[in-house]
DNA sequence: GTGGTCTAGACCACC
DNA sequence: GTGGTCTAGACCACA
């Protein structure tokens, strides 16, 4: 995996755990990958998919079983998405809306970018 | 001036520079402060400032005159603007639109947002 | 190690990093090394050193994993090569011969000189 | 006049004005321009014209007569021709010899670049 | 442990 | 006065 240099690897790591689950490879109550496993697919250091678990589980998307592992918590796909739009709409959302304005482009110019971003993942 | 914790102070005075720049505080040509009253100004050490001019510098938004100033290059605002602009929409907007179908949100909830953001700073 | 008067330091350790490349003592991919490391070997500031690497890393001779160290980068010999070839080609020959030319010397003159150049150095 | 980065101002001015006596621009006892006169025709301060006559002076190129000017002293020519030649032989020479080993190339592509310089020239 | 950033202060060459 | 370089030391996030 390749990760962006403007954020830190373990939040990455975490939306990438997020994401597998929004998009079903890992259910409610399923066990994920171990840390070490994670560690190789990911070309990470363990320690580093540790700090994303660790992050994650406070934030009560997965819980730990000693010795076991860890499972996606009940309801996770709710809360990553409740947590994601609000992320959306209060972080943001202002902030493209301030961007546009200095750029001197309108709702529609996005309007116009959407639909040509429908095209390229049609 | 007051600066965020996500991102590094040289680049938030890079961004400044520019600011200022588009803003036509400093035009093409123009001298802008030196490294040291700069960092008086924005209560920084002057090796900041110039760790920000030389990114500037590199960006070819301002060039140097040895033992005289920092000067505004020709065409500074366009690149400037450019540069936004192709970072919007080839950066912020993709991820944006992604986010979007992932939220399971249309691009009329945007214009609804965008409506109510523009009361806002009315 | 000692450093000429007429080169700013930290250009001199890129200059010394590149040559431990050519020379074999880091080959491509290998972790070089860290700033505190070659801060010590060369009785250098580690901020110095810092500042070479990321000059070389600006020219994609080296590059970074966070918290790891710096890496030779993929064809980091054939760039350092090519570099110091064309600098050689385009910048330093043409004022060379230039000079030749003011003196009055001719390219038979260069020769008598290398051949007791090469004495020199057996 | 476009100077290089490497090299400070007022040696570049000082080989320029040396330049400008071989080139014959300024025979022996010739008074050359003043230092306002050659800061306007150069774009440079008047102080860093200056000290590059300062430096010609103190190497007996040129010489001053207050309130008149500045003057090319007896057997300039000889002087620069025999500094240059020294300059060359002892110093570029063998640098110049260095990097060749360094890479891999021979007396002969020295040759060789010879032959198109002289064309490029011709 | 690693790099990265920032400060404070010094010194230099240069304009 | 200007920029440029370097040091020393601190602090931080990250692996």
């Amino acid at each position: 995996m390749e990760f962006k240099e403007n954020q830190t690897i373990y939040l990455q790591i975490g939306d990438y755990v997020c994401e597998q689950i929004l998009l079903g490879r890992w259910n409610e109550g399923d066990r994920i990958l171990s840390v070490r496993e994670l560690g190789v697919a990911l070309e990470v250091n363990p320690n580093t998919v540790m700090r994303s678990f660790d992050f994650l589980q406070s934030n009560e998307i997965i819980f730990n079983k000693r010795g076991v592992g860890y499972f996606v918590e009940e309801n996770a796909k709710t809360k990553i998405i409740d947590y994601r739009r609000k992320q959306f709409l209060e972080q943001e959302l202002p902030v493209i809306f301030k961007t546009m304005n200095l750029l001197g482009m309108t709702i529609e110019d996005i309007n116009v970018q959407y639909n040509s971003y429908l095209k390229s993942i049609a």
